[in-house]
DNA sequence: CAACATTATGTCTTTTAAGACATAATGCTC
DNA sequence: GAGCATTATGTCTTAAAAGACATAATGTTG
């Protein structure tokens, strides 16, 4: 048996961030595109935009700074609040994928200290 | 922003346990039926009856001692195995709600500490 | 000013999960 | 043995989520 988990945020009913999406935005801060990025991850763009719109809305901040048309057609980068959202949130996902999956083992593995 | 969280347990891809299935499965100890626990909870008997189903088969334990005919029809009551199932998923998700709450609130909203 | 690679967005389709419907089987009670 | 309230199970339908398709807009570069 194993645990498995999801950790999201909502703000106002709706997803606001979890784990697909900061994928997302590390490699559009990587690639320094949206469409790269999509393409990278073997989604559609229409779905990526979708995702990063949804966020933006949610959470009443704007992720990324665009750029359309000029050299290479435009591109995409990160605001300064996409980034501290990015490391907030795997400071906080990581710690408590280290509680879940301890506590796990100490409840359901560890006959003698349940 | 607020979090949310799922926890479950999966054994060979297939999920085993989770928080809908520990409340069927007090339901079913509280009013002696499935059926009964169905109709509280406002499920059909058939889905109720499918979750049961997929938890034993998962986990390899029988969870309902069951019975049919007889006066009222048959019911059906909590194995051992079912019992000590739940008491240590509550436990568990118990104190992971909290530290994930907790965590959450020393990351997200209390600027200074982060 | 045409070409280009991107962002932007509405809508349609597909996939998947959840639930509903229908029907059989059980076995005590009267 | 008819009635009853339950368990047992296959199949069909519906709802929700995810993704695909199509098309417009932008603005620099050559």
């Amino acid at each position: 048996m194993k645990v498995k988990f999801k950790i999201w945020f909502e703000e106002n009913g709706g997803v606001a961030f979890a784990e697909g999406r900061r994928i997302l935005l590390e490699a559009v801060d990587r690639l320094g595109s949206l469409n790269a990025a999509a393409k990278e991850l073997g989604m559609s763009y229409r779905a990526a935009w979708g995702k990063i719109k949804a966020t933006e809305k949610a959470l009443g901040i704007k992720l990324l700074e665009v750029t359309t048309g000029g050299k290479g057609g435009g591109g995409a980068t990160l605001t300064s609040e996409a980034e501290e959202l990015i490391l907030k949130y795997q400071k906080y996902t990581g710690r408590m994928t280290l509680l879940i999956e301890k506590e796990f083992k100490r409840i359901f593995e560890n006959e003698k200290s349940q």
